[in-house]
DNA sequence: TTAGGGTTAG
């Protein structure tokens, strides 16, 4: 769009007796309207020329509302006379509010060495900006300057000082001026509370809103609003609901903000009924109570429900946007996620790095190369393509989508790294089976002095899981515990029991579970369990499943597991009551489906699958492969199947399964390509597993497969796992 | 019209 241009330009024959710059308050109002740098610059010489230099502080003021400009405010500041208090003040408070408060400091300092007035209104705004900028040292220095000056006394003052303290994180120092106050009014209440808030410190916070009963001063809606925005960010419901109670007990209006907050505390703590409630009674909707709604449903798991508000949203801005796209690159539909990102470039809104991170972490989802590729591209061109957290989102999309040299890339490229960029790599190198590398870099990473937190470990310790390197495993863990003081999760656990497990070693899988400090989960129970099935330990692993389905009745594996077991060992009546059991809860083995990506499209193909357009020319071509692969030694292994089918039926059900008709169309389709990716949405069988090492044998082609938890890379007849996984 | 406090994502 074309600039609007000064109605006259400074190289007209515009002069002191004519034109706009003749009076003095067209030059207030050029100033205050320049839409750009140059026009302010143009206004400036004018300025100069006719001498007007009272003017040159309102041409400050104006050129801090440009971008890049500080150089040349800062060169304005030098020039301008002396102004009074409170246009100083005004100076101040401009610069506190900009988007780099930290500026106020060095145009301060200005302002100083040429006598500008100082006094106490000085003081919130300089306080405000050390906050915002969380610069201790600043405000610590503007803090003696009021001593100095004997305005630490002024009650605005002092609350200013209580909120950089808060802000800085030094409470201590923020109560103690909090409690030397010898007027508190209901803003110095609320400044203290929120630097408590900041911390999660809730216990001081209820213990504040009740020494405030004994006050002159009672709690209004914003103080509640800016503690439920805290709950909100932690998910304290209790103290959430305690608030909630407050504001009924006390009758107190709820406006449109404190009921947002309200609805955005329920919603962030996973209440979504109240929130629901909350939200229906809201009239009119707004669009931040909405957008909370979005982010709650979706981390409820219901994007639908989201995806119901988000499209009622009339004029939806960033955060809106952003809430959705994250809400899907979370879900099980990862591709809806690009899809509204492109309905949002479409709608003009401009993402912002935090939308970018969504965006990337849903390509991971989706492991799709291609758009992968296109979207590192993108955010090159909207130069984030520098950002640390960027690129660590890249280093995993690329291992998420197969490309681990692309990953590598990404980190050889970055000129800062991380403690995240390093567990990125080490997942990365985890995930693909490449132990050596994941061993290589962590001790790597050590060497430069980067400290490996509790997931840089969960990435190690899988690495191990994945190559079966029990003893490896145990060290590493050792070393987290006694050298780097970390406290085993959960995921570290989980990791060792499916070490062991996988190794063979149920019983020390089994006394590990019996033995952790805390209750193993679905996953532990359930990871035990899949060991058993791999070893034969139908005894344990139907204790294990039991323990599984303890904790979620509807398991499928579990039913499974229990079925196969039960079926394996003749006690048909069990099996019956499991069968029953599942029929009447609508419970069903979760079905196959993987996805490929041809011509910049997903396919995607769910096990037996007939919906494809080429499925005739499809299941052709499996007959043709399975074929040429059976000349080269491939025996169909059924033993993954329900075992009470017969065996023609047991050989269709492995033989349709969805990654061999992925790689069928892949070959179809593909002729050219040296290499076919495959996603699944569960671990691959045997069969399948034996099925693509032979392929990529007798196809010459590189075949990889990313299961629910690894990727298989096939070449001439071998795998990367090693088959072991 | 010289000063201090509130809502949404990651």
């Amino acid at each position: 769009m074309a600039q609007s241009l000064l109605p006259v330009p400074a190289t007209s024959s515009a002069t002191a007796s004519s034109g706009p710059f003749r009076h003095q308050h067209n030059y207030a109002h050029l100033i205050s309207t320049a839409a750009t740098f140059p026009q302010l610059k143009q206004i400036h010489t004018q300025i100069l020329k006719h001498q007007h230099h009272h003017l040159l502080f309102h041409l400050l003021l104006s050129s801090l509302s440009f971008p890049c400009s500080n150089t040349y405010s800062l060169s304005l500041l030098s020039a301008v006379p002396t102004p009074a208090p409170n246009l100083s003040n005004k100076l101040i408070k401009h610069l506190s509010r900009s988007n780099d408060p930290l500026i106020t400091f060095f145009f301060f300092r200005t302002m100083q060495n040429k006598a500008f007035p100082v006094d106490r209104y000085s003081f919130p705004p300089l306080l405000k900006a050390a906050s915002k900028s969380m610069a201790l040292s600043e405000g610590k220095m503007i803090h003696g300057l009021a001593s100095k000056m004997g305005f630490d006394f002024d009650p605005f003052v002092e609350t200013a000082l209580v909120g950089m303290y808060g802000t800085c994180g030094h409470i201590s120092e923020a109560r103690l001026v909090f409690d030397k106050m010898s007027y508190r009014d209901v803003v110095t209440w609320n400044t203290m509370i929120e630097g408590y808030c900041q911390l999660g410190l809730f216990d001081n916070v209820v213990a504040l809103l009740e020494d405030m009963k004994s006050s002159d001063a009672e709690p209004d809606e914003r103080i509640y609003t800016t503690i439920l925005s805290a709950c909100a960010r932690v998910g304290n419901l209790d103290v959430g609901k305690i608030v909630h109670g407050l504001i009924d007990e006390h009758k107190l209006v709820i406006d449109s903000y404190l009921h947002s907050a309200l609805i955005n505390m329920y919603a962030s703590c996973g209440a979504m009924d109240v929130a629901r409630c909350l939200y229906d009674k809201l009239n009119p909707v707004n669009i931040v109570a909405s957008t909370a709604m979005v982010s709650g449903y979706s981390e409820a798991g219901n994007v639908e429900a989201a995806r119901l508000i988000f499209d009622k949203i009339i004029d939806k801005d960033l955060v809106s946007w952003s809430a959705m796209i994250s809400g899907y690159a979370e879900s099980d539909a990862p591709g809806e996620s690009l899809r509204i990102f492109h309905d949002m470039i479409k709608s003009g809104v401009k993402p912002d790095q935090v939308t970018m991170l969504s965006v990337i972490s849903a390509c991971a989802r989706l492991g799709a190369l291609d758009q992968a590729k296109r979207i590192h591209l993108l955010v090159d061109d909207m130069g984030f393509g520098k950002a640390l957290p960027i690129n660590n989102a890249l280093i995993d999309m690329y291992a998420k989508c197969g490309y681990l040299l692309a990953a590598k890339e990404v980190f050889d490229r970055m000129s800062r790294k991380n403690v995240i960029s390093w567990t990125s790599m080490i997942s990365a190198f985890a995930i693909h089976g490449d132990v050596d590398d994941a061993m290589n870099y962590f001790n790597h990473m050590k060497r430069e002095g980067v400290e490996p937190n509790w997931v840089t470990f969960v990435g190690v310790l899988y690495a191990c899981s994945h190559a079966g390197l029990v003893e490896d495993g145990r060290k590493v863990f050792e070393l987290m515990v006694n050298e780097y003081g970390i406290t085993p999760k959960l995921e570290h656990y989980g990791c060792m029991v499916d070490l062991y497990g996988r190794a063979n070693r149920l019983r020390d899988a089994l006394e590990l579970v019996e033995t952790m400090p805390m209750a193993p989960n679905v996953i532990i129970w359930g990871s035990l369990m899949a060991a058993c099935r791999i070893h034969g330990e139908f005894e344990l692993g139907e204790f294990a499943a039991k323990r599984v389905l303890e904790l979620d009745p509807e398991h499928d594996g579990a039913h499974v597991f229990l079925s196969n077991t039960y079926a394996k060992e003749k006690r048909w009546g069990d099996v019956g009551e499991v069968r029953q059991f599942m029929k009447h809860k609508g419970i069903s083995k979760e079905r196959g489906c993987s996805t490929i990506e041809m011509d910049g499209r997903i396919h995607e193909f769910l096990t037996a699958d007939k919906s494809h357009k080429e499925t005739v020319q499809i299941y052709d071509k499996l007959d043709e492969v399975v074929d040429k692969i059976k000349r080269a030694g491939y025996v169909p292994n059924t033993s993954c199947v329900m075992v009470d089918l017969d065996e023609d039926e047991k050989g269709e059900a492995v033989l349709w399964h969805s990654e061999k008709l992925a790689f069928c169309y892949g070959l179809i389709r593909g002729e050219r390509d040296s290499c076919i990716r495959i996603i699944k949405n569960l671990r691959i069988c045997q069969d399948c597993h034996n099925f693509m090492k032979l392929s990529s044998k007798v196809f010459d082609k590189e075949i990889v497969v990313r299961d629910r938890t690894r990727f298989h890379h096939c070449k001439d007849g071998q795998c990367s796992c090693r088959d072991y996984w």
